[in-house]
DNA sequence: GCACCGGTGTGAATCGTTTCACGAAACAAG
DNA sequence: CTTGTTTCGTGAAACGATTCACACCGGTGC
């Protein structure tokens, strides 16, 4: 393809230092190598414009320096915020990251894992969604989000005690009748646990609470007639919400707001992520944030990581609680800087 | 490193069918061969559980199946979209995307083509900010609004056209008083004809108005003071704002509401990009909106065209104007809604 | 003077695929 | 039956790096 122009080799190299193959090798991987050899061997790589070539490496050591990436897309913002991260953690590692995208299909996250194995890569970080997937065992792979077994090393969120922040948050502005709404009700796996450190707060505070999930391909409206079915005299029936990511909470403000119901001043609205306008600016609204970068950099350190098998099976990384203007605490900052005044 | 268990090969495949490994080459790569052999290698192949080894060919070759893309992050929406519609271009037609982060940094443009060049892609689409980037010319690059000569084709959204459209919108909609605002004075770059078109259009109207740029690296907080410093008695001094990018107009329509200025009653916005909240939900400002998904397909197309000689050096893709709530067509749309009840 | 050793340059063998000249077989035309 | 043609299986020769047994050499200890 492009070797329309032949270009040289270690070998070219050798002949044209008056060396060794394996000296130019040397060099090249910067072994030890006397000062006069390696002078040489550099004069001639710069006369010859030597570009090293990584195909033959791989294909002698069966090693690419390629992680793979495989994710549904890098539309939403923590999908895209994951491989960047991702991405620059392998990078400061002198590994390449090789994109793969799932589309949330069942099917593709196979192919995807046949595609990258006869890539050779190094190392699979996956965010996958089919629970019977089958994780190949003689490569390192590291899932994020989805425990499937002890030799599988998973990193996710603390989302449990994400869903008690989130309901202590609460309730600690005033919040005494709660609710909580999510996507993806049949699916087990590690996010689901939001809400069940919330359930478990709500009870330990003896606030009342509902719960309400729908499952994937719902569309989006059962959200806004969930809404709708709580509204009792123009008043909504909860007065703290906390939605399963920030976008439910998006688009359930949203709908209380063309409602006419004050968010926060009716009801205070917390979501999970921390998601931010384009991916570093305001938040969206008051949220349980994940640690992106922990855990794009545990991914990473913990799929290059030679001894697997002696790692933990499930990592959970601490999230912090950021008030963003769905809740009353926003408030009462404006309220006291006016009182200062 | 992964050679752990030794994987079968062709060669085993053939021995086991007792075929040569010509045939099974043929097999694996869907080349004609006889029903009766293509039956003996399919079962080998399943008996031996026979893997693909992509760097064999790479090496045979010099070919990779893989095209390496250059962007400065996926943090920023706008990237994340097009690093998300390139690689599903890619994957369309079987090929992979490897994902390269240059951090806006001239020097890691560099080292990121050197990287992936050593790496035998075979192709590169970049969008980079170094206006001295020495392109390989042994290599299919493609680069994203920037031009750099002509032989090397160059994909961008209709810049000057959108400029024109924003400002024919905004005097549509009865601004007389413009303003230009936008990040990155001293690039030339495809994006610098938004002002070019703004402005011409601006001229042909009639409407008076005026141009503020900052140099990358300014703080954010010039654009504020470009607003404060044109606040007059408590009103601002233009009616009609159109911003480089949509997270400039984000950031001027936070500053106008918070000095008290009313969007879009008071001063109307569009920005240009057409970022959408979660990356495919609502815009965040009435804006011109750039056609990624077809940029990314013409970046594709492009970069695997194998008569890259031929083709013509700057493609310009056609832009729209939509509405997003920051003009004053949204509030008719309301009234519209509301003489019909 | 001999044995030993650490350091370092050498080059043949190897990784798994593609490719292509070759030959065998099958078939059509004369 | 011969000749020409087409189809298709065969297997040796690359592709460019890594690796490692080996050789060479200067230094050290006895």
């Amino acid at each position: 393809m492009a070797k329309s122009r032949n270009m040289p080799t270690m070998l070219d190299v050798a002949r044209e230092a008056g060396v060794a193959l394996g000296t130019v090798s040397k060099v090249v991987n910067h072994q030890p190598v006397g000062e006069e050899f390696r002078q040489k061997v550099e004069k001639a790589i710069d006369r010859l414009g030597y570009q090293y070539n990584s195909s033959g490496k791989a294909l002698r050591t069966d090693s690419t320096n390629t992680i793979a990436l495989i994710i549904p897309n890098t539309v939403h913002p923590f999908f895209a915020l994951l491989a960047n991260y991702i991405t620059m953690a392998l990078d400061k590692r002198h590994y390449r990251t090789l994109l793969c995208f799932t589309d949330y299909d069942v099917n593709r996250e196979m192919e995807m894992i046949q595609l990258v194995r006869n890539n050779r890569v190094d190392g699979i970080i996956g965010l996958t969604y089919n629970p019977a997937l089958e994780i190949p065992d003689d490569i390192p792979f590291v899932t994020i989000d989805r425990f499937f077994s002890e030799s599988i090393p998973c990193i996710a969120s603390d989302n449990f005690e994400g869903g008690r922040l989130a309901a202590r948050k609460l309730y600690e502005l005033g919040c005494r009748k709660m609710a909580f709404m999510r996507v993806g009700s049949t699916l087990v796996n590690e996010p689901a646990k939001r809400r069940d450190g919330f359930v478990s707060a709500c009870v330990e505070l003896g606030a009342s609470f509902e719960v309400f999930a729908i499952s994937d391909g719902t569309p989006d409206t059962a959200f806004d007639d969930f809404i709708d079915q709580h509204i009792i005299g123009g008043h909504f029936a909860f007065d703290g919400l906390f939605c399963g990511t920030d976008t439910v909470a998006y688009r359930s403000i949203r709908h209380l707001k063309a409602l006419g119901i004050r968010v926060p001043e009716d009801v205070q609205v917390i979501g999970f992520d921390g998601i931010r306008m384009f991916g570093n600016q305001d938040l969206i609204c008051s949220t349980i944030v994940q640690p992106v970068q922990e855990i794009a950099e545990t991914c990473v350190s913990t799929v290059l990581s030679k001894h697997m098998s002696t790692l933990p099976s499930l990592i959970c990384l601490p999230v912090h609680y950021a008030k963003g203007g769905t809740t009353r605490d926003c408030l009462e900052e404006i309220i006291e800087e006016e009182e200062k005044k």
